[in-house]
DNA sequence: TTGTAGGCGTTATCAT
DNA sequence: ATGATAACGCCTACAA
């Protein structure tokens, strides 16, 4: 524990009252210059910095915000966080992280604590379309929003995103134009509104091309690399035709194109291929990756504003959706 | 803000006094069992949770631990953050992330809001060898830890890092043993630690091979793809005789892998390359990469756990170097 | 211009 | 077994 040295050791050293101390350090109201400069200087002297516990008891603001997120790392992620963090410092807030590793129940236990009193407001990326405990610290008033997924079912919550219906229509017409029929996709986990929405994507550009979708089209691979190449592998063997593969998140993607080189087929011209996430790398590999590119950054910022905008008005309940675009290389077949 | 419900509504409507909640709470006092029912239903039926800035004032803990990282994001850095979250959640604790992108001042001014009993201690990654500033808070008491990088002149300071010296031995005596006499070297910045002993470890591996140290073949990509890719050209640029290189992280590697290709350069032909942080990508890179590997999520858990140490023991001063181990591909010659 | 004192929500001591 | 109350460190009427 630190040695306390508080604003009655302060006020005691330099002779005057606690009040005044304390206006000195917020400018509340106008001190004597030489009361004024004594106080600094003892200030300086013990390095005194004010109890931000007993501060924000008192005035019941925090100026920290909350991140609960469900899955790290992943560069998507981490740069979502990254322009949160940036957008965070930049409005004098502070971050209390928290990484519940797609543990459902570590997700409510968390929000449970962060309700404490302990920051003004929670950005949460939830890890199950189950948002239904929110509704009482909503009813609270605590300002939560949702970053990257979201839960359907609680319209009234806002929400940044991803464009991830047009992602997944962009990145199938694509493949489309390119004359491929047969499309697989590896996904991370179903029941989350990215996948769904990108599906739904990938459904709407095959529907333009009269073409039926197929279930059997698509496969798990658990967000990371190594299940993506086992993914990939089972969907390649059992579904002879697949021309071309959509992957939805980079690990996989990296997965996906190890798993295409151990069936000894060539990217692209046995297996077409795009990412999802624009990883730094993807333009040295062999191909290089055509993807799904977005600013994790500016999902990151827009984020924290979202939730200041819910902090400072409570009927905030704006939907925001980032545009994605493609990025053009080489394993396409572009 | 949030509805305040307080430990004296739930023990108005209970019909019992303030102090036997907070017993029921903690467990700190036998409570009659139907008065805990009582209790504990009135709690649930409100959602009740104590406040923890009110609780942590009371009794000088907070349960949290102050992250203050330098770089991010990074996918060695990422990968240390995550090691110390999953630490510090096994271990009830919660981390306050800030990240000061390599600014001195922003990264003083956190240590000193840190310093204001918002954290029980903090993990720091310095953004320069001048840590001057930290010894105040250290007499003060306050329990402070480096990670990654550290101050040479605060030898009390506990730090965990890792084996950066052994790490540039290794990656040099390698690329000395494949007949590689002038090895370039990619770094990031000058005057951090981690470079410094890795370029240390570069020198004795030179020296075995009685080939002089020549500080022309250094060369700064300043931790980005981009700045790398400019570094790299500019240094094969100008010696000719380069037939190696090291670079010092992940993502300055790519950026290399692209200047190589560029300059129509082959690698490992031409050059050859040995990278630090072994990031998902190396291995379906053409040519996949050699590069020093090591385990950031085993660094960040140790580092939670030398922070703890540090709390318990106002005296701990250890300095842990986690080993590293050279993950051999095909960007090397093998 | 400066000081006094009550209260923010807890915990813990001391009574009862 | 339960309750009254002081104290944690700060802010802010209200007084002087």
């Amino acid at each position: 524990m630190s040695i306390k040295v508080t604003m009655k050791d302060i006020a005691r050293e330099a002779g005057v009252s606690i009040a005044t101390v304390s206006h000195v350090i917020n400018g509340t109201k106008h001190i004597s210059e030489n009361k004024r400069k004594l106080i600094t200087n003892v200030i300086e002297k013990y390095n005194y910095v004010p109890d931000t516990r007993a501060k924000s008891l008192r005035n019941a603001v925090t100026k920290t915000a909350g991140l609960v997120v469900s899955v790290f790392p992943d560069s998507y992620v981490t740069g979502i966080v990254n322009g949160i963090g940036k957008r965070a410092r930049e409005l004098d807030y502070h971050l209390l992280f928290i990484n519940t590793n797609e543990d459902y129940d570590y997700e409510k236990e968390s929000i449970k604590l962060l309700s404490s009193n302990i920051v003004d407001g929670i950005i949460l990326t939830p890890s199950e379309m189950n948002l239904g405990y929110i509704q009482k610290y909503m009813k609270k008033g605590l300002p939560i929003i949702q970053a990257i997924r979201y839960d359907p079912n609680i319209p009234r919550l806002p929400r940044v995103t991803a464009d991830d219906f047009q992602a997944g229509y962009d990145a199938t017409k694509h493949l489309l134009q390119h004359g491929h029929r047969k499309i697989g996709v590896i996904i991370s986990r179903t029941n989350i509104t990215p996948t769904i929405e990108r599906i739904e994507g990938y459904k709407a550009a095959l529907t333009e091309y009269n073409i039926p979708f197929d279930e059997g089209l698509i496969e798990s691979g658990f967000a990371t690399e190594k299940n993506a190449l086992i993914a990939t592998k089972k969907l390649l063997n059992r579904e002879k035709e697949i021309t071309a593969l959509f992957v939805l998140s980079d690990l996989m993607t990296i997965g996906a194109m190890q798993a295409i080189t151990e069936l000894s087929l060539k990217c692209p011209d046995d297996i077409a291929l795009i990412g999802f996430g624009d990883f730094a790398g993807a333009a040295i590999t062999n191909p290089p990756i055509t993807n799904v590119s977005l600013s994790a950054e500016t999902i990151g910022r827009t984020a924290f504003d979202v939730l200041l905008n819910k902090i400072n008005n409570p009927g905030y309940d704006k939907h925001i959706q980032i545009p994605t675009s493609l990025m053009i290389r080489k394993s396409c077949g572009c």
